[in-house]
DNA sequence: GGGTAAAATGTTCGATTATACAGAAGATAT
DNA sequence: ATATCTTCTGTATAATCGAACATTTTACCC
């Protein structure tokens, strides 16, 4: 005989009980404590971390120092802002990057605010463009000797760039010497990673057809993780950066086989 | 000894939810004084100073002495400018095709001086516009009602727009209701025309995947003929012109099945 | 039912992180 | 200018984390 009992039903829930419990949690409360849960469900606060570790790859939660917080779905419209400040370090890292770049390359660059910066130290080079930044082919328009692809997409007012995954099957037919793009968080574990669903497909997509990698990235970036997960950190070929992140950061970067390289002051 | 309280601590939040407050309140009130957040939070200076640090790396605030405040942003996107002969016919032109786009419409517009204009006369709709001119999608850019889906390609200085073969590939993919183009030549018997080879194939992949064709075209283009054809006249459902062209040619076009439509003086 | 592989959980310990504190250097105001 | 407030720098410390290994629980197969 059949017996659909209660029982049954609990087998089938694919993550414990426990962790849909805390997802619950979150989201009512906002923020979790590792050591509370830890009592609370009288498990292991190890075990609790490895909730949180489950419950984030599944972008159900977010992970932080201490305990979790809920994930504020609110990137859509209102933060047309991560650009402008600390901009003595993007110059710095921007005309570093721009060195790499020689006559005759086929490069790409992302949406960031660094390789906007970028294009005025290359201008005057005869290249070819791949971007996805309307900021980039406008700084290039002018440009006799620089031949500008602009990947198509729908239009993400807050970057001024195209996003979508039709972009994957135009990219596809292309191949790229240099890729410059930046993140939004870098990490020795966890990767290179970005917080925009859209901007990370794009990036991905350019990562897959690129011979060589420059990472972008301020001393703010490191140790930061994010959602989405562009690549590992071994993949990038050249990691710039600037002057503001520990020598030990770039020695280990070095160790890893990734070219750790620090921008200087130029003005 | 000290003799604090609970509600004294009020320390559930924990580092990175510390930062998220900060943000909202800066953009709340404005400024913030490291002082005040210091015993607000019930943390040292230097950690107020660090959180600043890092937002600020992150373009979220300003930090000045003492505390931050929040960033003021200003549009770093050049719009490009356009002047035109017959601009007083295109007005016309615009503002009339402009009274066909409705609420709910997917529409394509070309990368032509006249669709330019009809960009001001349908902002505040509800719409989806593909387009392959970087002008048009930045007029745009701002209007959260409007989803704008740019056509990737190589950038055509002379015009700020897109082309190239592989705007096909992704075009197939999509459906519209009403494609507004222009064009450089129209003649009953050659049909109508374009002078460049590449945006004559980027309007043909338009015309392709179009229910509704409206054709602007001013009193200048009649009986011009170029060399890359884009569609016989006939299959034009509307032909949007001015009020310079011969009421013959407006009768000759109905005759053809083509809704001739003549734009009056608005302003 | 017993055996076994896989998954979940617990334990330990070195590494990392957030934070406080103190003193020097810098900025601001009177 | 000088007194005061703010910031920066380095150091110390406690909490927290992550990795490796040990143990328990669960699932599955014969």
């Amino acid at each position: 005989m059949f017996d659909y009992t209660e029982d049954m039903k609990e087998k089938l829930s694919f993550f414990n009980e426990r962790q849909q419990k805390i997802t619950e949690m979150v989201d009512k409360s906002g923020s979790l404590r590792v050591a509370d849960l830890s009592k609370q469900f009288n498990v292991s606060e190890e075990t609790i971390r490895r909730d949180f570790e489950k419950l984030e790859a599944q972008g159900l939660l977010n992970r932080i120092h201490g305990g979790a917080v809920r994930i504020e779905q609110k990137s859509e419209i209102p933060i047309p802002k991560r650009r402008a400040k600390n901009i003595e370090e993007k110059e710095m890292i921007a005309a570093k990057a721009a060195s790499y770049v020689e006559d005759g390359d086929i490069i790409a660059m992302d949406a960031s605010t660094t390789t906007l910066i970028m294009t005025k130290y290359i201008k005057g080079k005869s290249l070819t463009v791949i971007t996805n930044s309307i900021g980039v082919s406008l700084e290039f328009a002018q440009e006799s000797d620089i031949r500008v692809i602009l990947i198509g997409g729908y239009l993400a007012e807050s970057s001024m760039s195209l996003v979508g995954n039709f972009a994957e099957r135009v990219i596809q037919d292309y191949h790229v010497d240099k890729f410059f793009f930046s993140c939004l968080g870098v990490d020795f574990k966890r990767g290179v990673s970005e917080i925009h669903e859209d901007q990370a497909l794009v990036k991905k997509q350019l990562i897959s057809i690129s011979e060589e990698l420059f990472l972008l990235a301020d001393y703010s970036k490191f140790g930061e993780k994010s959602l989405f997960r562009l690549c590992d950190i071994t993949e990038a070929d050249y990691l710039i950066t600037d002057n503001k992140v520990p020598i030990n950061t770039i020695r280990e970067l070095n160790n890893l086989g990734v070219t750790g390289i620090v921008g200087e002051k130029s003005d």
